[in-house]
This record gives C-alpha cells, sequence and structure tokens, in this order.
RNA sequence: GCCAGAGUAGCUCAAUGGUAGAGCACAGCUUUCGUAAAGCUGGGGUUGCGGGUUCGAUUCCCGCCUCUGGCUCCA
C-alpha cells in the first residue's frame, strides 16, 4: 500500500512498521494493520468517529479495513469533518438505494454521490415517488440501519458484471461500466450479506448502523448524465449527519433560511410584487424602490470618489451592433427583438458595445486614459421559463456595470483600484469575507490565443500584486475574456457571487477603438468590464435574506414611525413628524385609534429600527420616548438628540 | 425548455360533485389607552384562465398561464 524506503534492517523489528500521523507524531504497528487499527492504538472515542483514512497526501479515502504495509503517512478522516460527512452520506445514498429496491423491485440505478449538503440517487422508476413515498423509503432504511450489516467491496470482473447488469436491465449501470478505462479495476460495494450491491469506488462506512441521522428531503427531476437531451430520472434528495444534533441544527438552519426567503420578505414588508403579464419581472414597491435606490445611491457616491462618470444610454438597438459586438452569434435566443422601420432592433441585454460607441464618438490621447464609464442602464434577457427565481433571476434587470478604457500598463492599477472600490462596498453592506476566483478562458470564445493568454497573465499579476488569494476556474471566463469572480458569503454562511471584473482585449478590436499614443500613432485600448453589486435586482434579494429583513438604520425603507398615546397628544406627534421630515428622515406615522401595545406590534412586525412613543409626558416636556427594534424602550430624550444619533448611525452605516 | 408539485378573500390557510369558510388585514361604531394583539358589527370571492363531462364543477377530465422544488442554461 505504502511506499517500499526505509525496508527495516532491523530483523527484529520487521513486522513492524512506522505510521506518521498529521501532528508529526509516530505509532508503531504490527505490518498490515488496518487504518482502524491506528485510531483505536490511540483512543476508543476516535475509532468510533473514524471512517477512512488518507495514505501518504494522497488525496484518496481508504477504507477503514485498509491494512497498511510499510512505513506511512496517515490522515485519520472522521465523521464529524467534512470528509468523513461525504463519506456517511455516499454510504446513506447506498442505503436509500437499497430501500428504494426493496420497494420498487423493478427500478433501475444511476449514480448516487454525496454533495455539500447532502446526498442524491437517480433513479429510473415509472411510479411517481411523493412525499408519502419518502416516508416509506425512510422507514425501510431504519431497517437496513438496524439490521447493522458490514460495507464489503469486492473486485468484480468486467465481462462478467457486464452481462449481469444487461441481464438485471440495469442500463445505466452498464453505461457507466463501459465508461470506465479497460486497465482501471472494477468495484462494487455490498451490505446486507449480499443482498445489496452498487457499482462504487467507495469508501463506505464499516456497516450501515454508522448511518445514525438523515432524512430524506424532496425529489426532482434530473437529466440522465446531466443532458438534456437523455432520459429524465428522478432524484431523491437527502441528508445525513454523524450526529442527530448536526441533523437537527442543519434542519433548523433550512427552516431560518425558508423564513427569511426574499420572496416571503418581499411581500411581508411591502418591497415588490409579480404579476403573471410580465413574468420574472419584478415591480418595485415605494419601500423596495427607497431600497432599490439606496444601492444605486451607494454606488453613485463611490464612483465620485473613484473618478467613474456616468453615461444613460438607448435601450434598443439595431441588430448590427449585436452582430458586430458578437452577442447576436451567441445569445440571440436570449434577446428581445422589435420590427421597426423594417429594420431589425434588439433590446440591450449588456451595455457593453454602446459605451465602445460612446468611446469611438471622439478623439482619445493616451493622456485621457482610463476613461471610467458608468451605467445603470435597464437590461433584459430572455430567460427560459423554468429558470427564473423571485429576484435572483429575473428577465429585467440593472448592473452597476461600468467600463473602463485604458492603455495596457494601467491594467494592473485599474484592477487594483477595482478590488478597493469592492472591498469598500462589501464592508458597508456587511459582507465580512471574500472569496477569489480567476475564470480562464471557455470553449466558446472569440479571439486570439494570444491575446486571451495576454489577458489571463495581466489578471493574474493584478491579483499576485495585490497579495490576493485565488482559485482557479478553468474554463468559466466570459466568452471575450477572463474574468476574476468576488463571492461573498451571507450571514447564513451561504455563498453568493456578486462582484466581476473582466479584461476584454476583443470588443475593442471589433469596434475598432483607438487611442493617440504617446509616440505619435495609435494604439488600441483595453476594456474592463466590472460590476460589484452584480444586478441591482439581485443583491437586494441576497441583502433582504441577508438581514432577514431587519436592514440597518441607514437602508431601511422607514427609519422612524411617530405614534401617539391618545388623541389628545395629536398635535405635538404631528410636529415631531414634521420636524423629522425636514431633517430629511425617512418617517411616517401611525395616528390611528389602537392602542400603543397594538402600534407597537405593527411597527414591530414591519421592522422598523425606531418609535417615537408620544403621550401625555412627552408633549409636556418636549421629548420623544424611543424604542429601538427588538423589545427596547430607550427612554426619553430630546427630539434633537434623537436625531443625532440617528445621523450618527446614518455616517457609519449601522 | 424538461420532470414533479401548487394556484380558494389583500395575506396565511380550511372545505365540498349540490348556495365557499376561519384568523389576520380592511371599513364602521364603542374604548383614549405608557412599550409586541381592546370589544362589537360589517363589506369582501366568476375558487388562475379557457374548454369538456354532468341536471349541476371550485371539486372530475383536457389545454394554457403563473409560481415552487430540481435538471439543463446563466454574456
Amino acid at each position: 500500500m505504502a511506499n517500499q524506503t526505509d525496508s527495516n534492517a532491523d530483523p527484529a523489528r520487521a513486522g513492524i512498521i512506522r505510521i506518521t500521523l498529521p501532528d508529526g507524531s509516530v505509532r508503531e504497528l504490527p505490518r498490515g494493520s488496518r487504518i482502524i487499527d491506528v485510531a483505536k492504538s490511540i483512543g476508543p472515542g476516535l475509532a468510533k468517529v473514524t471512517v477512512g483514512g488518507r495514505v501518504d497526501g494522497n488525496p484518496e479515502i481508504l477504507d477503514l479495513r485498509t491494512p497498511l504495509e510499510s512505513d506511512c503517512r496517515l490522515e485519520l478522516v472522521t465523521a464529524d469533518k467534512p470528509d468523513g460527512l461525504a463519506v456517511i452520506r455516499h454510504s446513506a445514498s447506498h442505503i436509500m438505494a437499497d430501500a428504494i429496491c426493496r420497494l420498487w423491485p423493478e427500478v433501475k440505478l444511476s449514480i448516487g454521490p454525496s454533495t455539500d449538503q447532502g446526498f442524491y440517487y437517480d433513479i429510473d422508476l415509472e411510479h411517481r415517488l411523493t412525499d408519502d413515498d419518502l416516508r416509506r423509503i425512510e422507514e425501510e432504511m431504519a431497517k437496513i440501519i438496524a439490521e447493522d450489516t458490514p460495507f464489503e467491496r469486492c473486485t468484480i470482473e468486467r465481462d462478467a458484471s457486464l452481462d449481469r447488469f444487461a441481464k438485471d436491465g440495469e442500463v445505466y449501470k452498464v453505461e457507466l461500466i463501459e465508461g470506465i478505462p479497460e486497465d482501471e479495476e472494477l468495484t462494487v460495494f455490498r451490505h446486507g450479506g449480499g443482498a445489496f450491491e452498487d457499482l462504487c469506488r467507495g469508501p463506505h462506512v464499516p456497516s450501515t448502523g454508522y448511518v445514525k441521522a438523515f432524512k430524506l428531503l424532496n425529489v426532482a427531476g434530473a437529466y440522465w448524465r446531466g443532458d438534456e437531451t437523455r432520459p429524465m430520472l428522478q432524484r431523491v434528495y437527502g441528508t445525513a449527519f454523524w450526529k442527530k444534533k448536526d441533523l437537527d441544527s442543519w434542519l433548523h438552519r433550512r427552516e431560518e433560511a425558508q423564513r427569511r426567503d426574499h420572496r416571503r420578505l418581499g411581500k411581508e414588508l411591502d418591497l415588490f410584487t409579480f404579476h403573471p403579464w410580465a413574468p420574472a419581472s419584478p415591480f418595485f414597491l415605494p419601500k423596495g424602490a427607497t431600497i432599490y435606490n439606496l444601492l444605486v445611491d451607494t454606488m453613485r457616491e463611490k464612483y465620485r470618489r473613484f473618478g467613474y462618470q456616468e453615461v444613460i444610454t438607448p435601450q434598443i438597438f439595431d441588430v448590427e451592433l449585436w452582430k458586430r459586438s458578437g452577442h447576436w452569434d451567441k445569445y440571440k435566443d436570449n434577446m428581445y427583438f422589435t420590427q421597426v422601420d423594417k429594420a431589425e432592433y434588439g433590446v440591450k441585454p449588456m451595455n457593453c458595445p454602446s459605451h465602445t460607441l460612446i468611446f469611438a464618438a471622439r478623439l482619445h490621447s493616451y493622456r485621457d486614459l482610463p476613461v471610467r464609464m458608468a451605467d445603470f442602464g435597464r437590461l433584459h434577457r430572455y430567460e427560459r421559463s423554468g429558470v427564473t427565481a423571485g429576484l435572483t433571476r429575473v428577465r429585467t434587470f440593472c448592473q452597476d456595470d461600468a467600463h473602463i478604457f485604458c492603455r495596457e500598463d494601467q491594467i494592473a492599477d485599474e484592477i487594483s483600484g477595482v478590488i478597493k472600490l469592492l472591498k469598500e462596498v462589501y464592508d458597508d453592506f456587511r459582507f465580512p469575507e471574500l472569496l477569489v476566483f480567476l475564470s480562464t478562458r471557455p470553449e466558446m470564445s472569440i479571439g486570439s490565443d494570444e491575446i486571451w493568454e495576454k489577458a489571463e497573465s495581466a489578471l493574474r499579476d493584478a491579483l499576485e500584486t495585490n497579495g490576493i488569494e485565488y482559485t482557479v476556474n478553468p474554463g468559466d471566463g466570459a466568452f471575450y475574456g477572463p474574468k476574476i469572480d468576488f463571492v461573498v458569503k451571507d450571514a447564513l454562511e451561504r455563498e453568493w457571487q456578486l462582484g466581476t471584473v473582466q479584461l476584454d482585449f476583443v470588443m475593442p478590436e471589433r469596434f475598432g477603438l483607438e487611442y493617440d499614443d504617446q509616440a505619435g500613432g495609435k494604439s488600441r485600448p483595453v476594456m474592463i468590464h466590472r460590476a460589484i453589486l452584480g444586478s441591482i435586482e439581485r443583491f437586494m434579494g441576497i441583502l433582504i435574506e441577508h438581514f432577514g429583513g431587519v436592514f440597518p438604520v441607514w437602508m431601511s425603507p422607514i427609519q422612524v414611525r411617530v405614534i401617539t398615546i391618545s388623541d389628545a397628544h395629536k398635535p405635538y406627534a404631528e410636529k415631531v413628524l414634521k420636524e423629522l421630515q425636514t431633517a430629511g428622515f425617512r418617517v411616517d406615522s401611525d395616528f390611528s385609534k389602537d392602542r400603543m401595545g397594538g402600534k407597537i406590534r405593527i411597527a414591530e412586525t414591519q421592522k422598523i429600527p425606531y418609535t417615537l412613543v408620544v403621550g401625555e409626558k412627552e408633549a409636556s416636556e418636549s421629548t420623544v420616548a424611543v424604542r429601538a427594534r427588538g423589545r427596547k424602550n430607550l427612554g426619553s430624550m430630546s427630539l434633537e438628540d434623537f436625531m443625532d444619533r440617528m445621523r450618527s448611525e446614518v455616517m457609519d452605516k449601522k
């Protein structure tokens, strides 16, 4: 198994091997000891949670029962860590497949891997599985787990297994085997004393009893091999954890995510609505429009400081523009078209081509560069029905879009500037964690190898100059150039791709862009496409979920509500309201005849940051009683003091 | 686009092959109240749209639209 380096010269020690653990400690065990024996030698507690091991830094997780034949480095994989969880979940998917086979013997199995969140199995079954069926499958799984039979790994002979799977009608397994190289060893895993067997590389937990906490979640359609021309299978999703407690907290977090769903909060808080006559196109209500405009205002304020200039461009262009830019070839099926004066026009799905027209409309000196052109233009993209969702995937939206036209020697500085701006923005919206990805040339792309090479290395340089850690996503670039993507983590630790910086040598060439260079000749500028929030609509959806609708004061559609205790205090309350309005706060009032407790309750459900209560005492003392969102009565203070407090909170973007 | 599920009052949800119901919200009246729900009364529905079966359809069947969970896609 492991390397044969020092061949135990001492004959007395010939039966002993040295196992080096990740902390550097060394354990000596008899040759042929299994991975589980190493864990046992350290402690019974560890042995219980160990589900596999990695030898000599090899990423493959080996089964617990793998014997160690020589000195090696060993990393134990435990069930409470992501790696070990994957083993448990993979085993859970086998158990689920077994349960389904017991209930519907005619089922054909395809694949059943573990995922970040759990596991699934894609099956071909005439009967459409319902939620009740899931409960039945769970019961059957519980039986298999209670039986606690070992998972056994067996090597199988290729032709014989092909024959057998073919005979059983397991067409998907046959196709899988045919796809495995001839020289590769084929293995199956069995449990239930051989009653269930599945083609599988492993590893698995030692026995079915290891799967202690699991739940089946839902059924969905999935194409065989992810190919929309192939049959649609039923994908059964589930999840599994080492401990019941972990499963419960995962389920709880899932419920929390559902409670924070922006579609639900958008309705509850009157932020936006939809109508069947404009599918996948949000209508922002006054409160939602307030937030939307705040997002745009935030970017505009930064643009002033970072040297961007905003432009306003047409909505509809002659298709010639889209043919020139390359969008027509690649994206015409996703664009909206209209016929005007016998010419065909396309509604813009992007701003960049029109920005090249602006750039080309006048001469540029090398001294003028960079030109940073920002645009909040409305974009339309036809998205296939079935892919749209709430605000996160819509057919009409606006980006905090900008294009930087610069010289090649300015690329690094410009990208650094974008990164600085981007960090400032994410900080304002309280996304502390930032992940960075570099995406390289995709299969469908335009431009020469040389240009792509140049662009990719420019981005790499910019990241390295800024000391930014990043991961490479091969083949994930835009069709006109490589890009850097920025991903944030929200309050529920979910990852969202927001910002993007794309380097483009192709568009300037297609539109013949040039500037007068220092040598007195013409040079071609580079175009940097960049967005920080991405789509305003999508960003708003993410923000709603990030804050769970509890927006910081500076973003709240209504910042303050004034409520009266009884009608007698209305004149004073009107005065307070007026002063707040004059000072520029977003304020409203509830002077209805409800009781104070009722009005406070309403203000709380609407998640308004501050409620000012005015009654007898406040009117006579010229104060306001301040209640902060979330059961906090801050007591009375003068209106001036309250407004100062608000001003500083807004200033600090609290 | 594909597979599956859903659509009933402004919202959340009941119910039935034979006049469609609750809570909240809304309106009116009473109550003028000190930090998360006062009381009474009332209005409100072509049960998503269109067609079919039926004496009768919101319920059963067919088509369409929209939404939801996934798959594929995402400049």
